[in-house]
DNA sequence: ACGTTCTTGTAAACCGGTTTGCTAAACCGT
DNA sequence: ACGGTTTAGCAAACCGGTTTACAAGAACGT
């Protein structure tokens, strides 16, 4: 027992029509090229067939796909469930929808990126979260599809949607200082690949130079036994606060680097019978939609994350061959601190008594 | 200036490495058809050239897309923003990545889901919440790709995914119930296309069957006028409860529909005024990753998202040409109450006399 | 020495569309 | 009546792979 019915193709539909293939095409994509009335007829004989044209032979015909890839260093699970990831890919399908295009996730096949990118079929690749050094980016380089880098630092010219992080982060820290908190907790976002550990250009290196330039400015120092790294999850940030209580911290700020983890380290102090703001203040970074709805809301730094996305289509279409020299290849989105319910002056209790060196 | 650098072609290959293009694609896909050198030689000859074979036409040749698609009714930037697609989605990832399928979201293109259909290239297709009515659905199987409906009524033997909607929506009110509230509002979720409302099938009314199951045991009876619709997402929990609220509804416990519009709900109660759990219940649907991270964390219908979506997969796989016809095509995964924080005894103030008709 | 099987490779058809000449007829102005 | 332009449609090449049918030579058994 073969296949029961055979989907019919563009020849069927010529041969039942008495016409030529060519002209079945033409009457789909081109009909000013035919009279109306031979277009009338090949798309009643189509539709009576139910004919669909095979999109996989078009894209081939076409050498076009009409698909843009975010390209994510993570599998695709975890990315599914992290919200910062749905916020972006929100943005960007809207910008693809808006032209037309779908949206397909690449991310490592079998543990290999290299692998998914190859059988990858797209006219365009957003790739996010990869750090300069991965070697992937290379080969993205050499296949000759246009791309754009989202939250790595990217070569000068290279086209990349960007984020001030170093100015956010340093706004979150200001705040904290400013409402005379002195001990800090810092819970970083570890990078994807082991490897990549110690790599500068990473994310979290950005932002915790913000927070260290904020403080440097009160004449403090962030050490780097008060940073905390984690994946950039709820459970992350729960596991990273409750790593660092253990060890004997006792912070009167906490500094997440995502939401997601802020709102972990909200839930382990409650637990540790914490009250936020009251004993321990708490600001993120992302403003995801939720951050509006925890208890209380988050104070955070608020990156674009939709319009990102949006903006990472829109170079990536028109990144290709001839793209518009004058215009740059890079966007930089600026960041700007929500105060929300999360932060609130250090208890007293907690104050440091002033430097009197006068 | 054309393109600077063709991307080459089996072709190539063959002719540099001076064999057919036959052997070329020999030595990737069935190396033990030619000897082993042969397959050395060509593969240093094609990796010196970057050699890729192009995905398309090889799907195209093979007649395997290689692919699954996610259709949803709704936009993509909703499903995107909506956390419960994201576990759904993460499931779906996981199985997929496990049996070498990408993953394509299918949602409608400028308005049309079946002008995305048409144009999604892809071997099975993962349908989430349709409504049986949906056309679509017509569509589809007259297409002869392979799915699966998730979240809808199917036909007997139609490949599908379902929950046990119904004695999730019950014990949910049974427990309510049982710390003697007897005042509800139901917040149930409205259909993504505004026509289908009273359809029979939709979740919201096998949710609201159970609910009222429950109510009936107890000898009580929920109105039409205590339940109100709204999108499937925090903001529509919070309208859905002002608006209900507005009207003058007092309830002592929310029925939410899903864990985003109980959150949702928590959070327009705490700007009333309203401390949850001890003036007013409330208990979600889906058990989202959040429901564990909201505060209080929240009392809700456990439904397994992410394998629902792996248990998808696996049907739309095997349920291509010749489906084990010994194996049921349906699966229907079992709901449990998950009793938190968000549920407590009716405050006395609201407790209504007992019937006394001895 | 000879038919048979195995091994290694090739040529050509094929997947299902799009696109590029090209031709024959219709239309047009004079 | 006639050259020039449109219009309507066709045949064939092409996109870049896979797969089938076949051939030449090597290995093998007797």
């Amino acid at each position: 027992m073969e296949q029961a019915t055979r989907r019919s193709t563009i020849a069927d539909v010529a041969r039942a029509a008495g016409v030529s293939k060519a002209a079945v095409s033409f009457a789909f994509n081109t009909p000013e090229r035919l009279s109306t009335d031979t277009v009338a007829r090949i798309r009643d004989v189509a539709s009576g067939l139910d004919y669909r044209p095979d999109p996989v032979a078009r894209m081939l015909a076409q050498r076009r796909t009409w698909t843009v890839g975010i390209l994510t260093p993570q599998a695709l699970d975890v990315i599914f469930s992290n919200p910062y990831f749905g916020e972006f890919a929100a943005g960007v399908a809207t910008a693809a929808e808006a032209a037309g295009l779908a949206v397909q996730f690449i991310s490592p096949l079998h543990g290999s990126l290299a692998r998914a990118v190859d059988r990858a079929s797209v006219d365009g690749i957003i790739a996010v979260g990869l750090g300069a050094d991965h070697p992937e980016i290379g080969q993205i380089r050499r296949s000759g599809i246009p791309y754009v880098l989202v939250d790595s630092t990217a070569l000068p010219d290279e086209p990349a949607i960007l984020v001030d992080d170093e100015s956010g982060a340093r706004a979150a820290a200001a705040h904290l200082l400013e409402l005379g908190h002195r001990s800090f907790l810092v819970i970083g976002i570890e990078p994807p690949s082991a490897g990549a550990g110690a790599e500068p250009a990473w994310v979290t290196s950005r932002r915790l130079r913000g927070y260290r330039a904020a403080a440097a400015d009160a004449g403090i120092a962030i050490q780097d036994d008060v940073v905390v790294l984690g994946p950039a999850s709820m459970e992350g940030g729960i596991e990273a606060f409750q790593r660092a209580w253990a060890d004997g911290q006792r912070p009167t700020a906490v500094l997440a680097m995502s939401d997601a983890m802020a709102i972990g380290a909200l839930r382990a102090a409650r637990e540790l019978g914490l009250r936020v703001p009251a004993d321990l203040s708490v600001v993120g970074f992302d403003d995801l939609d939720v951050a509006q709805y925890t208890d209380p809301p988050l104070t955070t730094v608020h990156q674009p994350n939709r319009q990102k996305g949006e903006e990472a289509v829109r170079l990536v279409i028109d990144g290709g061959p001839r793209r518009n020299p004058l215009e740059p290849a890079q966007h930089q989105f600026a960041t700007h601190l929500v105060i929300r319910g999360s932060t609130a002056v250090v208890p007293p209790s907690r104050q440091e008594v002033p430097d009197d060196r006068s």
